[in-house]
DNA sequence: AGATCGCCCTGCTTGC
DNA sequence: TGCAAGCAGGGCGATC
C-alpha cells in the first residue's frame, strides 16, 4: 500500500516523465476511476486534451498534475493498490488499468492509471490562489512539509477530546500519516495508541513528531533510489516494509527493544500492534 | 462542530 | 478440494 514516501517516490516520478507534456487523449476503462469527477469520464478526458501538464505536487497521500495556464488540476488519490506508471505505448495492458492518458509527443510513453481495489482514482478541480485543488482544502499539511506548523499540532492536540492514533490518522490535524507509519512512530516514541492526546506536552509531541518523519525519511532514502528508470513505479517496492518495520504486522514476535512478544488488537475495522511492556496503555486498555 | 462508525472493493489467507 | 469468512485499509458521508 503506498505511503507518504511512496507517493511522493510518484510525484518525482511524474515531474520528470509527465510534466511539460501535452494532452492528446484520455480513455477512461473503469468509471470507478473517475468516481471523484462528478461529470464522468467523458467530460475528465475532454477537459485534459489538449492542455499541458505542470509540475507534479504532493500533500499528504494526494498529489496532483496542475493544468498549465487554467486554474485547475488533475487530482490522484492511489487509495489501497493504485499505481501510476508510465509504460511505453506498445507494452500490454494491465490487467486492472483504468486510465490511460496519451501525449501530443514522439516519447513513446503513456501515462496508465493501475488499480486492483479501486479505492483511487483521478478527477479534474478547480484549483485556489495557493494552487491547491478545491476539494482537499481541509486535508492538513504534511509532516514532510517545510510550512508544516508543530506548534499549531501541538495546540490541536491538547484540545481534541481524542486518543494518539485517531489524531494521527486524522487528515485534518496531520496529513499522509497511515496506519503503518502510525504505529511504527508510536512504537518508537514507546506510546500507547490509545493514550489521550489532551494530557500530551509540547516535549513530547516534539518526540512523536521526529519519530513520524524519521520513518518516512527512511523509506523515502529507501524508495527514492528504485525509480530512476523509464518507468514510475511505486506501490510498496521500496524493500522498506520487507526488512525495517519495528511494530506493524509483528504480532507475536518479540519486541526489538526488550524481546516482550508483540500484539495486535482490532480497532477502528483495523489492526494496531504495540509492545505491551514499552508502551503501556493509559487505564484499563489493554 | 467534534467524534464515531460503516461502507466502498478485490485478492489472498485462513478455517471448517 | 471447495467454499465462506476474515483481513487489508484511506477517505468520506451519515449520524449522534
Amino acid at each position: 500500500m503506498p505511503e507518504l514516501p511512496e507517493v511522493e517516490v510518484v510525484r518525482r516520478g511524474l515531474e520528470r516523465w509527465v510534466s511539460g507534456r501535452i494532452v492528446a487523449d484520455v480513455q477512461v476503462l473503469h468509471p470507478r476511476a473517475v468516481r471523484r469527477h462528478i461529470a464522468g469520464g467523458e467530460d475528465f478526458g475532454g477537459r485534459l486534451k489538449g492542455h499541458r501538464v505542470g509540475l507534479a505536487q504532493r500533500r499528504g497521500k494526494y498529489l496532483w498534475l496542475p493544468l498549465a495556464d487554467t486554474p485547475s488540476a488533475v487530482l490522484a488519490h492511489l487509495g489501497m493498490s493504485g499505481q501510476l506508471l508510465v509504460q511505453p505505448q506498445d507494452a500490454a495492458d494491465e490487467k486492472h488499468l483504468r486510465i490511460r492518458v496519451r501525449f501530443d509527443d514522439a516519447l513513446g510513453t503513456e501515462l496508465r492509471f493501475v488499480d486492483q481495489r479501486t479505492f483511487g482514482g483521478l478527477s479534474l478541480h478547480e484549483t485556489s490562489a495557493d494552487g491547491l485543488p478545491d476539494v482537499i482544502a481541509h486535508i492538513a499539511r504534511d509532516p514532510l512539509d517545510p510550512l508544516f506548523d508543530d506548534d499549531a499540532f501541538h495546540d490541536a492536540l491538547r484540545r481534541r477530546r481524542t486518543t494518539i492514533k485517531r489524531a494521527l490518522l486524522d487528515q485534518s490535524l496531520i496529513s499522509g500519516v497511515g496506519n503503518i507509519y502510525a504505529d511504527e512512530a508510536l512504537w518508537r516514541t514507546r506510546l500507547h495508541y490509545e493514550r489521550p492526546t489532551s494530557g500530551f506536552t509540547r516535549p513530547r509531541t516534539a518526540e512523536l513528531l521526529g519519530h513520524v518523519r524519521d520513518v518516512m525519511n527512511a523509506a523515502l532514502a529507501v524508495g527514492g533510489t528504485s525509480f530512476d528508470s523509464l518507468y514510475v513505479n511505486v506501490n510498496g517496492e521500496s524493500g522498506y516494509f520487507d526488512r525495517s518495520l519495528d511494530a506493524y504486522g509483528r504480532e507475536g514476535e518479540p519486541c526489538r527493544r526488550c524481546g516482550t512478544p508483540m500484539r495486535r488488537r482490532p480497532w477502528m475495522n483495523r489492526s494496531s500492534y504495540f509492545c505491551p511492556r514499552c508502551q503501556r496503555p493509559p487505564r484499563a486498555v489493554s
